[in-house]
RNA sequence: UGGGAUGUCGCCAAGCGGUAAGGCACCAGACUUUGACUCUGGCAUUCGUAGGUUCGAAUCCUGCCAUCCCAG
């Protein structure tokens, strides 16, 4: 019987090192594949700490050396730039909130890798995320499971893959925790034990995601005006694209008492702001629905459900609508739903589903 | 120009003779593979200004300056 053959993203840190080591180990043949997504100049920043840095792809190759696979670098800019930061910023200048990581997810990780990887000959995708993968015995379909370390559960960025996706993709540390993850890169001398976790958007390794903007649309957006809930005129800000629901910090207001964004109209550039209460909905609508259990949700079900990655699971019930929408009702109302956001609903260990937030709904 | 009122951190604001509260904003960390939220820490040797009284003043007195209101 030929060796099965494995495809492993390695982005240079210490998750994908050890899910390469693990891969080998079970017996795979395994080709280590480093993404290169964006050039410093596209991004205009010097090299800093971010997911796919030249420093790291040496570390990705020096960790493929120690496990005696081979190691290539995918060029992939036009595509994550096309899908990626592209729809970055056109998202903000909807006045969306995006979510690039579950793109990048959706379109590079899980799609052009595996591609890529099946044109290598590979039957799988192995990545180093939090998570695991199962194929239900009885109605054959993959389900996506929580990882064994709760806290570190990346399932949230994940709930955008669909079936043929998780048909093909391994989670090696899906049932490890990262201390033994960083225990197995110790053990194993990799270059990669000791590197802090990621975060930050990687293109934007600054945080001023507004500033990338400019840079990168060579557009200055216009300065509006704060609004009070009533519509009285509260003073200037900077650009309804430099805002998200929810944000407190960097308004640059002093009303005496913490503001938060509550409502946001990019066609009429004002931001809307008001104590945290108001930012309260119960329910919301969302599209683009990937359903793990089933094709498609055909009844109400009472599910949890988190809208943004560092959130309890809320107790909530979830509605099938026309044309590919749901609506999510929540037990309690949630603060700062925020369209353009992933909601990602469970049951227990498994993801029921995950969808596209469109709107809060704040009267039901 | 008369009459009145007020001037304390970027904003609001305690203090009323005993040696500068607090909130907001801001900054820095923590948390976090998105945006946010949250948490912790920092943030006026100085009280419009110049003098005076006092052991000691932001607090009392005087001049000046500034702002606001009412008269004009």
């Amino acid at each position: 019987m030929e060796e099965r053959k494995a495809l492993i993203g390695m982005s240079g840190g210490v998750d994908s090192s050890v899910a390469a080591f693990l891969t080998k180990q079970a017996g795979f043949s395994c080709i280590g594949a480093t993404m290169r997504l964006y050039d410093n100049e596209t991004i205009g920043e010097e090299p800093g700490r971010t997911c796919c840095t030249l420093d790291d792809a040496e570390d990705a190759r020096s960790v493929a050396r120690r496990l005696g696979i081979p190691h290539y670098v995918f060029n992939f800019k036009d595509d994550f730039e096309d899908k990626v930061i592209r729809k970055f910023v056109s998202c903000y200048e909807a006045g969306l909130t995006p979510n690039p990581c579950i793109d990048c997810n959706r379109h590079l990780k899980f799609d052009r890798l595996l591609r890529r990887a099946q044109e290598l000959g590979c039957e799988y995708v192995v990545s180093g995320h939090y998570a695991q993968v199962r194929q239900d015995a009885d109605t054959g379909r993959y389900l996506l499971y929580k990882a064994a370390d709760r806290a570190k559960d990346q399932t949230y960025f994940l709930a955008c893959l669909d079936q043929t996706q998780l048909s093909h993709i391994l989670f090696p540390l899906g049932q490890l925790t990262k201390e033994e993850v960083r225990k197995i890169a110790e053990e194993n001398g990799f270059v990669t034990a000791r590197k802090r976790d990621s975060q930050d958007i990687c293109f934007v390794p600054d945080g001023d995601y507004v500033a990338f903007m400019e840079r990168y649309t060579g557009k200055t957006y216009a300065a509006g005006e704060y609004l009070d809930l009533n519509g009285k005129v509260l003073g200037k800000h900077r650009g309804a694209v430099a805002y998200t629901l929810g944000q407190r910090k960097g308004l640059g207001i002093a009303l005496g008492a913490p503001a938060y964004v509550c409502r946001k109209d990019v066609e009429k550039n004002t931001v809307t702001l008001g104590p945290s209460e108001a930012l309260f909905s119960p329910a919301l609508r969302a599209k683009d629905w990937n359903w793990y259990p089933f094709p498609e949700l055909t009844e109400p079900l009472r599910v949890t459900a988190k809208t943004r990655h560092s959130q309890l699971e809320q107790a909530a019930t979830v509605y099938p609508e026309e044309n590919g929408f749901a609506r999510v009702e929540f037990d309690t109302p949630q603060r700062a739903v925020t369209p353009g956001q992933a909601v990602v609903l469970y049951s227990g260990e498994i993801v029921v589903g995950g969808g596209t937030i469109t709107e809060a709904i704040w009267n039901v």
